[in-house]
DNA sequence: TAGGCCATCTGGTCCT
DNA sequence: AGGACCAGATGGCCTA
């Protein structure tokens, strides 16, 4: 397995007696400074003006001797030009990918939204449910097919309800009441989690829930019109998880 | 036009 | 190290 790109490019950059991230240090035509320009910026390098080649002095005097420490500064700069643009595109396409994989997950979570959508009661006006208002429906959902069960055990002695109302693969592990007290910032204010005479609605008007309203359920709210409960669990039914 | 919902991007954190 | 997960930011679309 090839060492890591940075771990190249950090090597690639011991070689240069500067460390410092003034780009430009390295730079002396115009060529490399008008590639870098862009880069920098993007990189949150800094990428002052082009730095001009030093005043002749010295031991620079000599014949030669100046155009080659020109040239060497010059291949370090475009060295460490390539190096920047390969790291950067190398984040650029992990970015990518993993925008792709967090894309996918949430169609994936979407779907698994849509098959829960799926198998809830539909509303007459077939409203599709929002992503929250699908989960509180299901929580409210499953709580009621539960309390059925419960019933119909009290009132079939002898026999397993649960075996004529569901096929045993449907036969869930259910919770209890809904009253997820612990969770009261994401269910809502906890008001009406406890038993209680007046809740809040779920979903009397899927499309456009009322955050504060409560009132008091009836048989006539569309919200009880679950497939296969007995009316008189209307009657009975406790709390629906309220909004937020 | 404001507000709600949603998809997408992004960077951070956790897990394998 | 790389993928999964998460939450914040942003912009588009729709509706009252």
């Amino acid at each position: 397995m090839p060492a890591p790109l940075e771990t190249c490019i950090s090597d690639l950059d011991c070689s240069s007696s500067n460390s410092s991230s003034d780009l430009s240090s390295f730079l002396t035509d115009e060529e490399d400074c008008a590639r870098l320009q862009p880069l920098a910026s993007t990189s949150g390098l800094s990428m002052p003006a082009r730095r001009s080649a030093p005043a002749l002095s010295g031991a620079s005097n000599v014949p030669g001797a100046q155009d080659e420490e020109q040239e060497r500064r010059r291949r370090r700069g475009r060295a460490r030009v390539r190096s920047e643009a390969l790291l950067h595109s190398l984040r650029r396409s992990r970015r990518v990918k993993a925008n792709d994989r967090e894309r996918n997950r949430m169609h994936n979570l979407n779907a698994a939204l849509d098959a829960l959508r799926s198998v809830l009661p539909s509303f007459p006006d077939d409203t599709k449910l929002t992503k929250i208002e699908t989960l509180r429906f299901a929580y409210n959902y499953i709580w009621a097919l539960a309390e059925t069960l419960r019933l119909a055990d009290q009132g079939l002695p002898g026999s397993s309800a649960r075996e004529r109302l569901l096929p045993p693969q449907c036969v869930p592990c259910l919770p209890g009441p809904p009253s997820p007290a612990s969770d009261t910032e994401s269910w809502g204010s906890g008001a009406a989690a406890s038993p209680c005479a007046t809740v809040a609605s779920p979903l009397s008007n899927p499309s456009s829930p009322s955050a504060s309203e409560d009132f008091t359920y009836g048989p006539g709210d569309p919200l009880f019109s679950f497939p296969g409960l007995p009316k008189d669990l209307l009657h009975t039914t406790p709390c629906f998880i309220p909004y937020h």
